[in-house]
DNA sequence: GTAGGACTTGGAAGCGCTTCCAAAAATCAG
DNA sequence: CTGATTTTTGGAAGCGCTTCCAAGTCCTAC
C-alpha cells in the first residue's frame, strides 16, 4: 500500500527538500526540469499517495463539497428526481476531482444537529443544498454563514442566494400552451406541494397560459399532489368529478398516479382525457400511453450546481450567480397530438 | 460563527491548557468537575466546534466512512432499490455521528481513478461498497488492503469478506412454493442479471422449489432481465409465446415491466398468469393488479452493513462477519391467492 | 569580470488537534 | 505527619502536508 509512506520520505529517497518535493507533487513552478523528474519518478515508483487530510489541514480546503437533501425524504427518494439530481452532482464531483459528501436531513432534529456540522469551515469546501419547503430556514442560515452555498432550484425571498433553477414557469406555460393549441377548454392541473417553489412557478405557468387564452382559472380543476405517484392518484380522482378534458401533472410520478386513476374510472388517455406532464424522467416512457411531459435536465442540472459551486469558491460569492435552465416539450402519446 | 475560534483560545479563556481542554472536548477522564464545568461553560458560550480535519489529522480517523455503488447506475438509479440503500446507510450514518461520502463509480475508468483514494487510509474510516459485477475486482482489491470494508450483498469466491446479505435463494423458494402450492405448474421466472449473486440465488431457490416439487426447470421458461422495467418487459414478451402460467420475476422494476408486457398481450394477471416478484419497494404498492413479492429490509440492510463496518473499525477485521437477513413474502394480488 | 536579475532550493513556521510522558497536586494508609 | 499512591495537569512532540521567506545558484548584459 501507498500508506505510511510520506512526503518526507520522498523527499529523502529523491535527496531533496520536502517543499521541493511538494511542489513537484502540487505542479508548482520553479523546480529544474531534471530534478522534477526525478523526484516525480520516485512518486510514480512508490505508488505515493498524499494524505489528504494532512493536506486539508495546511491548505485550508478540503476538497469536499456536501450535498444537502434536507426533509421528506420519503418523498425524495420515490421521486426518480433526487437520485438523478444526485447522480449529477456525483459526476461532477468525480470530473473535478473533489468528494461529494451526502447529507440526508430527514427530520427538523437532523438539520439542527447537523447545521454546526455544516456551516464549520472545515470539512466541507461548499455546499449544494435542495431547496426545501418554503418555511425552512436551513437554507437562510447557511446564506448567511461564509460557507460557499449554491441552492438547487429557487429560494424563495433570498435575493442573494446563487442559485440553479429551470424554467418551471416557461415550461408549465408551455405544456398547457400545447394543451390550448389542440382545442382543450377544461384544463386541470395537479400541482407539487405548493409551499415549494417549483410547484408555484409551474402553477404560475398553467395560470399564465389560460389567461392568455383567455380562460379563467377554475380552482375546483386545480388540485395539489405532493410530488408522488399516490398524491397524483388521489388528486386526479377529486379532479374526475369535475370533468376535466385535459391535465396538466406538474411530475412524472404524478401522472403515473394520475394515469392510474383515469383508468381505474374507465376512461382513455389521451382520447377523453389529455395528460401532459413535466420531468421527463423514467416514468415518463414507462407509462402507458407514454407521457408528452416538459423535459427538465435533471442531470446537467446538478453538474450545473457544482460547477457553479466551484466558481463561488475559486471567485467569491459577489456578485450572486443565477442561472435559469431551459426545458423543453417532448410530445408522445399521452396528450393526442401527431407524434409526427 | 464558531470558525476562526481554536482549542488554544478556548483553553486560554479557561486559564488550563490546551491538553485539558482537549480532555473535556473528548470526555477524557483525569480532569476535576469543577474545571471540566469551567472548560464546557466557555465551550457552550462560544458556541466552539473542533476543527473536524485537524482532529482527524491528529487522531487518525475521519468519522467519514465511504459508500461505494459500482458501475451501471443506469440501472442504480431506475431502481428505488439504490436509492433506499443509500438512505439507510445516510440514517445509520447520522445516527453514529459519520458523515457519509458517495462514491458512484460509473465507468471502469471511474474505478481505476478512484481506487487509490478508496484504498488510501486518509479521509475514509471504512467502505460499505455494493456488490457489483462478478468480474469486478474492485472488491477483492478493497479487501486486500486494509481499509476496513463492508460488502452490501454477497460477493462471489470472498470468504473472508465482511458482508451483509439478504436470504435470496430462500425468499425465491418461498415465492415459487407458493405459485406452487396455488397450483401452477408451467412456472416462469425472470432473473436479473447472471452476473450477480442477488441473481443467480434467486435463480437458484427457484430451482431448488421446482425441483422439490418433483418438476423440472425449462430452460425455455427463464429469461434474463437486467433488473430494469425494459428488461422485464422485454423479457416477458419472450415468455409468453411458451404459455407460463405463472412468472416469479427477480424484481419489483422488473415486473412492472412484465406487467405491461402481460397485459399489452391481452392477458390479465393473476387469472390468465400469476406473478410473484421481489423486493416490496414502491412499485410492488403502485402496480395494479398490486404485486404478491417477497419483502427484503432494504432500510434496514444498509443500517446493519454500516453497523458492521463500525465494528469493523472499531474491533479488527477478524473474525470475518457475515449477516444473512430474513425476507418475508408479502401476498397482495398478483398471485391469485385469497389476500385473507 | 562583475553587478543585477531571474530562477531554484530548503529551513522553518504553521494548520488545529491528540496524546505521550513527566511533573505537580491531591489522596490515602499507617 | 510521612512516604507511597493515585489523580490531575500541562509541556512538548507529533499527525503529514503547504507555504512564506531568505538564501543560494545560474545567467545575462555590460
Amino acid at each position: 500500500m501507498s500508506d505510511n509512506l510520506t512526503l518526507d520520505e520522498i523527499a529523502k529517497r529523491a535527496g531533496v527538500s520536502r517543499t521541493t518535493a511538494s511542489r513537484v507533487l502540487n505542479n508548482g513552478p520553479n523546480v529544474r526540469p531534471e530534478v522534477r523528474a526525478r523526484v516525480q519518478r520516485i512518486i510514480d515508483e512508490t505508488g505515493y499517495r498524499p494524505h489528504p487530510v494532512a493536506r486539508s489541514l495546511a491548505s485550508q480546503q478540503s476538497h469536499v463539497i456536501g450535498l444537502v437533501l434536507p426533509r421528506r425524504t420519503e418523498v425524495l427518494f420515490n421521486d426518480p428526481y433526487f437520485p438523478r439530481l444526485t447522480q449529477g452532482v456525483a459526476q461532477a464531483c468525480n470530473d473535478h476531482n473533489y468528494t461529494l459528501a451526502l447529507f440526508l436531513l430527514q427530520t427538523a432534529a437532523d438539520e439542527e444537529k447537523f447545521y454546526p456540522r455544516l456551516s464549520h469551515k472545515g470539512l466541507l469546501d461548499g455546499i449544494v443544498i435542495q431547496v426545501g419547503q418554503i418555511g425552512d430556514n436551513l437554507i437562510a442560515r447557511l446564506l448567511e454563514s461564509d460557507v460557499p452555498t449554491v441552492v438547487a432550484g429557487r429560494p424563495l425571498n433570498q435575493p442573494t442566494a446563487n442559485y440553479v433553477d429551470v424554467d418551471n414557469v416557461a415550461g408549465a406555460y408551455t405544456a398547457v400552451m400545447h394543451l390550448l393549441r389542440l382545442g382543450h377548454k377544461r384544463i386541470g392541473t395537479i400541482t407539487g406541494e405548493m409551499h415549494t417553489t417549483a410547484a408555484l412557478d409551474r402553477y404560475t405557468g398553467y395560470c399564465k397560459a389560460l389567461q392568455e387564452h383567455g380562460l379563467p382559472v377554475d380552482e375546483t380543476l386545480v388540485r395539489e399532489g405532493y410530488f408522488t405517484e399516490i398524491g397524483g392518484y388521489e388528486a386526479m380522482q377529486r379532479l374526475l368529478p369535475h370533468k376535466p378534458d385535459a391535465i396538466f401533472s406538474a411530475s412524472d410520478a404524478m401522472s403515473l398516479g394520475a394515469l392510474r386513476a383515469i383508468h381505474e374510472a374507465g376512461l382513455n388517455v389521451p382520447r377523453d382525457i389529455a395528460l401532459v406532464s413535466f420531468d421527463d424522467l423514467p416514468p415518463a416512457t414507462i407509462a402507458r400511453p407514454q407521457l408528452t411531459t416538459v423535459h427538465q435536465p435533471v442531470l446537467a442540472f446538478g453538474i450545473k450546481a457544482v460547477e457553479m459551486l466551484l466558481d463561488v469558491i475559486k471567485n467569491g460569492p459577489t456578485p450572486p450567480r443565477q442561472i435559469i435552465m431551459e426545458t423543453k416539450l417532448v410530445i408522445r402519446d399521452s396528450c393526442g397530438a401527431p407524434t409526427r
